[in-house]
DNA sequence: AGGCACACTTAGTAAACGAACC
DNA sequence: GGTTCGTTTACTAAGTGTGCCT
């Protein structure tokens, strides 16, 4: 009910996933088979057959067992490949003797224990400051395409160089600060605002929050009373007194020449920009909006960092306008106000050029404080909470932390037998705060639930994670459909997102929730002895640096491994075996739980895509039956032009049918992800080094799986990982 | 233990872009 | 050349988890 679906099914990952988790793929992928996700109830009875991982301990892995970054794993062979680039090319005067030394030190080193000495700037290839350019900020940024040939000997390797330690994350940081919304620019005057039917002029300040809730007039938030009382309330705080006497009834305002105004506005500069490309390509001549564009992304789109130019993720300030919360939120509509330079704390290095607030203005503060990474914060008025502007994705500084976050999932994996045993050891335990505790693990391992941190109650959507979970959003039953100890799971979770889900668990684990239950009102907690500073501090002790959101990375990513393994069919050619990957990766977004709104689009691209597969299928009959004639043809007349007439007809059907494939299987992977969204976990669960050791086996170019963003995010596994890696 | 401030990751949606199509 | 439609990017909300203080 969740899911509709096509196709699929399910294997189990594991023994534990088993339930949750499961594809079989029948050989007959391409044929239309109906199979169904049971997304509302995993309840393909244990049909699966009962794979168990094997934990072969690579050796690989073996060696940093301890190391906290185990972030050596590579290390071996990128060190080699490393030497050799040295002996061909060293063109950017690094220190990489030294770097070579000091790797082999680390791979012993406990993360945190030794200080090293990086002397960042003298990294690969480096930011050369008094020229103000890097070797390949054009290929980085401007025209990718056309240079892309040349970018990838220039980029910087951070992967191969020493990490910092002791919480240090640079030593260098260097920014032009952040870039600030523009200014309100008032409407022209034959834009009305009526009230009461009367026209109004407004003065600026209560015009320009009037202009969010105009803007906003199309969306059905603004027929949500939370969100217009919240506004309305926030809005009378702009207007001047006269007007805050006038205007007492929202519903008496008339903003739909503004809205209207506005809609113009953007056709407008939708034509606009049109024409201007078009400009553009005839005059070579970049212009206006594109330009300025471009050059603000020059000049405030990267920061330094350590000697190397680093992109900046989020480098303009969040504009005012209507808070626009997700899900039920009480404070939906709420003014989200301007953000100006005596708001902003600049955050870069005692020896750098200091970022310059706008003329006769102030920053709040300018610190130094090289133990964080943000360049830029703010504290933002709705939740009170702070905003900060960091770097990109594929920034060092990400890169390694993501890095890192792989590397502790798969020391979990080392040890999750143990940790699994233990937990269900303690479902006996005499004391009911470890049973709970028990319970819950097994919940977020099993079932990739969150972890749960406690919420304020009335400031934000009510939603919850494993911990927070309460007794209204379980049900038990001792027999569901002929399964026994059914749990059936219904909450909203994180952006309030709904999750469904009902599952067979262990006896005990049933006993227990029954026991949980007992004498408490719906909205009590479930696990009222637990929290997940607690669990935390319990899984803490497991294994260093384990904590609850592990469990997902890990059973994310060990899933895709399996799932790779048992769909991926050597002999498919590349966009079936692509088909093999969506649906490995769609299996752990199920997993995870990571939906999407149906595409308003939906049905009718699937319909084009159908009438496309008709009009091929008619397209490949009328090609057997023209090579059938031409068969005949050549047996009668054994001419070498007709054979060869043959030989080209027969080629045209190949191709048909390989076009025709293609299309089925791609509507097949559309219908399939209807309202499963696969970015998420491919961008932050997925280990990709697995992708990566997956695209090498099988020949499939790296393009068909990650975008340009995508790569740049994971450059440190496409260049590390070779296709024996396993996870 | 509990509360809070802070830093940083994870999340879905809307806007912008660009390739395919007419 | 203009339009359509799928993909990518921007945006920012909503989580997790740590450390400090009481």
């Amino acid at each position: 009910m969740f899911f509709p679906l096509l196709y699929i099914l399910y294997i189990p990952a594991d023994t534990f996933l088993g339930h949750c988790l499961i594809v079989s793929i029948s050989a007959s992928l391409l044929k239309n088979v109906t199979l169904f996700f049971f997304s509302d109830s995993y309840k393909h009875k244990d049909k699966y057959k009962e794979k168990e991982h094997k934990h072969k301990d690579h050796k690989k892995d073996k060696e940093r067992e301890k190391s906290k970054h185990g972030n050596s794993d590579y290390r071996d062979s990128s060190d080699k490949k490393h030497k050799e680039k040295e002996k061909i090319k060293h063109k950017d005067g690094s220190t990489d003797k030294y770097k070579d030394k000091h790797k082999r030190k680390e791979e012993k080193s406990l993360d945190g224990k030794i200080k090293k000495e990086k002397e960042n700037g003298f990294a690969s290839p480096p930011y050369d400051i008094k020229s103000k350019k890097t070797k390949n900020k054009k290929g980085e940024v401007t025209d990718g395409k056309k240079k892309a040939k040349k970018e990838p000997e220039e980029k910087w390797k951070w992967w191969e160089e020493e990490r910092y330690t002791d919480g240090v994350k640079w030593k260098f940081l260097e920014h032009k600060g952040p870039v600030f919304a523009p200014p309100y620019d008032p409407l022209p005057s034959n834009v009305k605002f009526y009230y009461d039917g009367k026209p109004m002029k407004l003065s600026p300040e209560a015009e320009e929050v009037a202009t969010f809730f105009a803007k906003m007039l199309d969306h059905e938030y603004t027929t949500k009373d939370i969100f217009r009382k919240n506004f309305f309330k926030d809005w009378r705080k702009e207007m001047t007194s006269e007007e805050k006497a006038i205007i007492t009834d929202l519903k008496k305002c008339n903003f739909s020449d503004m809205s209207e105004y506005f809609k113009a506005q953007s056709e407008a500069r939708k034509a606009m920009t049109k024409e201007d490309k078009q400009v553009i390509k005839k005059k070579k001549k970049l212009q206006w909006s594109y330009e300025e564009n471009e050059r603000i992304l020059q000049e405030y789109g990267f920061c330094i960092m350590d000697n190397h130019r680093e992109r900046i993720a989020n480098f303009r300030i969040e504009p005012p306008g209507l808070f626009r919360g997700r899900g039920d939120h009480p404070k939906m509509g709420m003014l989200k106000r301007r953000i100006r330079p005596q708001d902003i704390i600049i955050n870069c290095s005692k020896d750098s050029k200091h970022p310059e607030p706008p003329p006769g203005t102030k920053w709040k503060e300018v610190r130094h404080d090289n133990k964080v990474t943000w360049l830029v914060s703010w504290t933002e008025n709705i939740q009170g909470s702070i905003k900060y502007i960091m770097l990109n994705p594929s920034s060092r500084i990400k890169g390694e932390k993501d890095w890192q976050k792989y590397e502790t999932a798969r020391r979990l994996k080392k040890c999750v037998d143990r940790i699994r045993n233990q937990y269900r050891e303690d479902w006996k335990s005499k004391e009911m705060r470890i049973r709970q505790r028990a319970v819950a693990l097994y919940f977020i391992d099993k079932l990739a639930l969150r972890a749960g941190n406690e919420k304020e109650e009335g400031e934000t959507a009510d939603t919850v994670g494993c911990c927070s979970v309460r007794v209204e959003h379980i049900k038990l039953y001792p027999e569901s459909d002929g399964q026994e100890y059914v749990v059936e799971f219904d909450f909203l979770g994180k952006d309030s997102i709904r999750y469904y889900n009902k599952v067979p668990v262990e006896k005990r684990v049933f006993k227990n929730l029954q026991l949980f239950m007992e004498n408490k009102e719906p909205d009590d907690d479930l696990f009222d002895r637990l929290n997940t500073s607690i669990l935390n501090k319990h899984l803490q002790e497991l294994m260093d640096g384990l904590t609850a959101k592990v469990f997902r990375t890990y059973n994310a990513s060990i899933t895709l491994q399996q799932q790779l393994k048992q769909l991926t069919n050597s002999e498919d050619n590349v966009p079936a075996k692509i088909l093999s990957y969506n649906r490995a990766n769609r299996a752990v977004a199920i997993l995870c739980n990571h939906q999407r709104a149906p595409p308003k689009t939906f049905e009718k691209s699937m319909q084009n895509l159908q009438t496309k597969i008709d009009a091929k299928r008619d397209q490949l009959s009328d090609a057997k039956r023209e090579l059938k004639s031409a068969k005949a043809d050549a047996k009668m007349r054994k001419d070498e032009k007709s054979k060869k007439a043959v030989e080209s007809k027969k080629k045209a059907v190949q191709r048909i049918e390989e076009q025709l494939m293609k299309l089925e299987v791609q509507a097949t992977d559309r219908e399939e992800n209807k309202q499963i969204a696969l970015g998420t976990s491919k961008l932050n669960y997925l280990d990709p080094r697995i992708s990566v050791a997956w695209c090498k086996k099988f020949g499939i170019p790296i393009e068909k799986i990650y975008n340009k963003t995508q790569r740049e995010k994971f450059a440190w596994a496409i260049d590390m990982a070779d296709e024996d890696f396993e996870f």
